[in-house]
DNA sequence: CTAAATGTGAAACTATTGTTTCATATCAGA
DNA sequence: TCTGATATGAAACAATAGTTTCACATTTAG
């Protein structure tokens, strides 16, 4: 037999997806250098000469984790985003789609029970304070998804200045990035009352936060 | 001649700064794995025994670098934060102030001259998103100080449940920690419209965002 | 079934990591 | 100026990093 037939997938595409998994999970627990090819390779029972094999390189499994839930991401957030209709009349209501458009996606992956995705979004939150990865293909792909939210930014505050909207966006996303990573430090803060695992509860006042935020931005009220 | 009668500094505390700068430059730009110890002394021009002469270690020399500007950040921040009067009476205002006495010293200091100041804000930002450090001796202490202004915040919203108040410091410290690193992503991103470099132009509208933000979360408003 | 392509296993390789050593040089306080 | 303490310089240390090699096993396709 030379495919599984219950999977339909090769043998060889089975120990690939193993690497991408745990190296996902690593490299969002520690950040691309504080992950050794052998940490990878022993959580995953693999031989070390695996990665070199399957991905050429460390730098290039790591690309490789990024590439592989890009597109699916921007699929989900771009339907979601079409999906509502925005407009200048109902800024607030607008807005509040659009971060949920954006943000929505992540929250659900981070709180859901899917841990390669949950992974995914902490190590995007890893890159995001990194400079080394910004000007790759990957980043220009998210550049390009970008777009689309500060387009619909646009659309719904007309009257808003470029610079204002791009504020918007930094604030959208650095609050997103951030939500979706829990590193239990304001848990202990808080003595319990936030647990940050607890992603799904986050989200009405994630949107509450975020929305109006941004109505207040735009609309530079002083 | 024992002292140099000019700074009045010893010698060697001359070459334990020189690390220490040097070291929180490197960190806040790779992080803590991406530097080695050889970066640091070779950038610094000294030999790479030094660090383990007078730090013991690579990991020591890091705690060193955070914990130099840890009080310093603390009381300037604490000052501000008593220099205003928080109540529930003047809410939106009350809350600006708060914003302003959390994020402010760090937002200046990431558009001050102090490249110092500015790596090390930078540097804090790392953290944040890393597990690693978060149960250490830095981190209880960046806690002891979270407490101030998270109790500025429920005395400002007293019907706001303890929930909501603990998410509210953690938007506003996720829009600090990401506006003061300057990874350049949204500068392409916008075509030139954003520049993070000018970090003294984002404080308005940040003080916005996150203020109003901050408004409607502990309010609840639905 | 057979032959070519592909993947595995175990070891080794080279470069780099953080750290240590110790003789020498410099400094601090009397 | 003298003496013990402290710092430097150059080299080497053991451990770990990413990568390569190659004989062997397995899978793929005709």
């Amino acid at each position: 037999m030379n495919q599984n037939v219950t999977t339909g997938y090769k043998k060889s595409d089975i120990v690939r997806t193993r690497l991408l998994d745990t190296a996902e999970e690593l490299f969002a627990e520690r950040g691309y250098f504080g992950v050794s090819v052998r940490d990878i390779t022993e959580r995953a029972s693999l031989r070390n000469a695996s990665v070199n094999y399957h991905f050429a390189s460390k730098e290039m499994l790591f690309m490789a984790v990024i590439d592989r839930r890009i597109e699916p991401l921007a699929q989900i957030r771009t339907e979601r985003l079409h999906a509502v209709d925005v407009s200048p009349t109902r800024p607030q209501s607008s807005a509040r789609h659009i971060v949920d458009s954006f943000a929505g996606p992540m929250l659900d992956f981070a709180g859901g029970d899917s841990p390669g995705w949950k992974n995914y979004c902490i190590l995007i939150a890893h890159l995001a304070v990194q400079k080394i990865w910004t000007d790759n293909v990957v980043s220009r792909k998210y550049d390009e998804h970008a777009h689309k939210f500060i387009d619909a930014l646009h659309a719904t505050f007309p009257g808003a200045s470029a610079y204002r909207i791009q504020c918007c966006f930094q604030f959208l996303l650095s609050t997103t990035l951030y939500a979706v990573c829990d590193n239990k430090r304001l848990d202990t803060l808080s003595g319990g009352v936030f647990q940050s695992v607890d992603v799904k509860r986050l989200k009405e006042p994630f949107l509450d936060f975020v929305s109006s935020g941004i109505v207040s931005t735009a609309q530079e009220t002083k």
